[in-house]
Formats: C-alpha cells, sequence, structure tokens
DNA sequence: TGTGATTTTTGATATAAATCAAAGACAAGC
DNA sequence: GCTTGTCTTTGATTTATATCAAAAATCACA
C-alpha cells in the first residue's frame, strides 16, 4: 500500500496529478506487474479491460494488417501510459521490448480515478496532447522523409528523449529494440536500416559497433539529417 | 449569445458536453469565424492562443519540412476541434480547403472551460484519443501500405466518416480537396494519386469522371484492398 | 567455452513509386 | 463565350528502397 508513495518515477508520469495523501487509493487501484521481454501486453483487437503505466523499461505499440505488416506505432517507456481507448476493443497492439515493470489498472477502477481526481484527468489530457503531437512528427517521417532522414531522426530522438547517463560516454543512444522493430518503427525493411546506420557511421556521424548502442559523434549534422538537410 | 443553442452540430462536437443552461457561457467563451477557402488558421510554430471547433467545411492540418515538403496529418471537418497543444507554440499548420466555419476559443476561456466543466474536459480527453487512434491508423497506411492500398484506405474512411447524403446517388465520395492535399495527406505524389484513382476506375470499384467526387461501385472490394487483400 | 540459432550486415537485382515532361480538362474572369 | 491559368491525367524514364541471397557477428544455452 506504499508501493507508490516510493515510487521513484512517480513525477515522470501520469501519477504526479494524485497528491501524497491519496496515493493509497492509487496504489489500491493498480497492481504492479514484472514482464519478461517480448510479452504481449495487449493482443490487437482484443476487449479494452485495462489500463498500464510503464515503470521500467520499454513497450512497442503497433498495428498490423492480416498479411502481417506491422507499423510500430511508437516505443512506450518509463513513465508513459498504454491502453487507452475509446473503444471496446485495443485498436493496437502492445510487446514488451525488454524486461519491463508496469502498474495495470482495471479499466472500473481507471473511471473512478478519473472521475474522482480531475487534475489526473487533467494530466492524462496534456499526455494523450502530447502523444498526438508526437505521433504527428511520426506521420511526417514515414510520409515524407528519405531512409537517412528517418533514421537520423530516430537517432536523434532517442538521445533527446533517453539520455543515457549510465557511462561516462557522452550522447550515447541505447537501443534496446531489434532491426526488425526499428523497420517496424520506421517504415522501413531491416536491410534498409542495417545500411543506413553503416552510411552514418562511415560518414563518422555516429560510433559505436555494439547492435543494441550507439555514440553520436555530430549531434548537430545529425540534427541537419532529421530535418531534411542532406549533408551538414 | 444563443448563438450555441441553435446551433445545429453541438452534439456532434465537444459543446454537446455543456447543458442547456449554460450555453450561454460556451457563446461568451468563444467567436464565430466565417473563412473563405484557404485561408490560414494556424501558422506553424506560431505562438498557441486559439483552439478552434469547425462548425462547418474542412480544414487540413500539416507538418512541414524546411525545403517545402509537407505531410497532412488529417482533415477536421464539421464537429472536429483543432489547436490543442500543451507547448506555448503550434507544432502544426491549419489551413481550410473550402469555406469553413469556425468556432474560435481563446486560450484563457478554453483553460477556464475546463477547469469549470470537468464533462468538457471529460469529452475533450475522449475526443483526443479518438484522434490518437486515427493518426496510429494512418501510421500503419503511411509505413506499411502500397499506393493502391492507401488511396482505397483514404475512399473508403471518407465514404464511412463523410456519408454524402445530398444526391440520391449511393455511396458518394466528395473529395473537397485538391490531389496536392491528397497526394501529401497519402504520402504519395500527385501523379501517382491520379493514376491510381484512375486504376481503381478501370477495375470497375469507383465510378465517376468528376474531379472531386466519385461513386463506390463495390465497397466491399475497395475494403479488401484497404485491409491489403489485392484483388477481391 | 563451445555450438547452434538468431540477428545483423553486406551484396546483387528487381520494382513500386518518384521524377520529368506534356497534353487535356476545368474554372474564373473579362 | 473565349481566354488564361490552374488542376488533373497520362506517358517515359529514373531512382530509392525492397527483395532475394549469403556471409559475418552476436547471443543463448549446454
Amino acid at each position: 500500500m506504499h508501493r507508490c508513495l516510493v515510487c521513484e518515477i512517480r513525477d515522470q508520469s501520469v501519477c504526479r496529478a494524485i497528491d501524497d495523501e491519496d496515493l493509497v487509493v492509487l496504489a489500491q487501484s493498480s497492481k504492479q506487474l514484472s514482464l519478461p521481454p517480448n510479452t504481449t501486453l495487449i493482443e490487437e483487437g482484443s476487449a479494452a479491460t485495462a489500463f498500464f503505466n510503464v515503470t521500467a523499461g520499454t513497450v512497442k505499440l503497433f498495428k498490423s494488417l492480416p498479411d502481417g505488416r506491422r507499423q510500430i506505432t511508437g516505443f512506450a517507456d518509463v513513465g508513459h501510459f498504454l491502453g487507452l481507448t475509446n473503444a471496446g476493443t485495443y485498436s493496437f497492439g502492445a510487446e514488451t521490448v525488454d524486461t519491463v515493470q508496469v502498474c495495470r489498472f482495471m479499466r472500473p477502477q481507471l473511471e473512478t480515478l478519473l472521475a474522482d481526481y480531475p487534475q489526473f484527468e487533467r494530466r492524462l489530457l496534456a499526455e494523450v496532447t502530447d502523444e498526438l503531437a508526437e505521433a504527428q512528427e511520426q506521420m511526417l517521417l514515414l510520409g515524407r522523409k528519405t531512409a537517412r532522414e528517418r533514421v537520423a531522426s530516430f537517432l536523434l530522438a532517442r538521445m533527446i528523449h533517453r539520455p543515457c547517463q549510465t557511462t561516462g560516454e557522452e550522447n550515447r543512444v541505447s537501443l534496446p529494440m531489434t532491426r526488425v522493430d526499428i523497420a517496424d518503427y520506421l517504415g522501413l525493411t531491416i536491410e534498409t536500416v542495417s545500411r543506413t546506420i553503416s552510411a552514418l557511421r562511415r560518414d563518422h556521424i555516429i560510433t559505436g559497433t555494439d547492435h543494441h548502442g550507439i555514440r553520436v559523434l555530430s549531434p548537430s549534422r545529425l540534427r541537419g539529417l532529421a530535418s531534411g538537410q542532406e549533408n551538414a
């Protein structure tokens, strides 16, 4: 019952909308789960019964076509929620990328929270509004950017939104997802993603041979590339 | 001050969250504007001072790259709002497609409404959640669908969401926007859009020679195409 | 620590859609 | 009703990325 009180990422998530004295309610409304990599959190098209708040790790959200083509619509990491919908069923799927910890709210409990705490609803509206802005940015990427621009945008966004302060290395970007996931996120094939990363390395814009982490040598050139300035 | 009371599309918009007796407040918080085609409602990157509710016509929302490449992220028509953002500036632009009527809420008034009427905020959250789901669907289209599938998806969505009940013609789809707009929405060029529409006509899936309106002959084949079943 | 399976990279070729180019249709203004 | 400009369609060619194929690197598990 003190889980939420000691939660280290509370102020990074929607939960910061709830005051300390009401945290017991929050803790009682949710359940913490620990999930191994590649666990299905949400089955596309299944009944929308739960809502999740990610407290550790990364979750991928995606939509698929009947023949298996898949588009990852986003990666939800620490502090992000997922599973909000007006429809009775989820219009998307969700799977863990690495080991993930989530707080799960069942729908009725979530409804109660929203009704009882207007500031929680306010906070959620702000989060969804941000997600929509991100989605619009991604539509620009998918509809109008070249492969090189897409990969540059992706690396840049991860560098900015997920600063890797663990090691002393400057501008380190962690890529916990596979090339398949990156490709499905950027609307490319794994071969194109791989070739493009190799080309950026060849051009001394990034460095590092590790598959799941690279270092950005020139953030400014990367920024230029991401916004369509070829070269620089 | 009775403008909102006699508003014919109130129950199609966020305004339906406000009770009849409080409509005066709503009317006082907003101002109705009538705008000719191709009017800029929101300049990309400008200060986010207003929020709009579309009561007639169609508005296009878009994001651009410095070199002019543009991605239309959505079309807002009757009942849709636009201009919501957490940032101080708009991350997208908005322009009228045809003659448009909007109710404009200045930011402070909107904040007051949100604070005073939780059900208004609730309604807005639901709307943004829907928009996000639509954006995810569009990401699947932009990242993973062929030109033929994109055009089929577009026509199908317009057929479903904007039924044209004016004429006796069954399954009529109105296309008030130009080919440039359709191309910028689907992540294609105008030539590809044009060729694809011609091909669908050749295959007797659609008919009509009018540039701004077509008729769907086989909704089921269109549905099949849109979800990736080539032929059918 | 070795071994098979998986993931990533690199190479050769194919192709869907872009680009370049021009003709035809439509709309607005005189 | 003609003229002028814009929008749309169609055609020829190019190109960025996909596809097909195989080698190299990494990972997981014994």
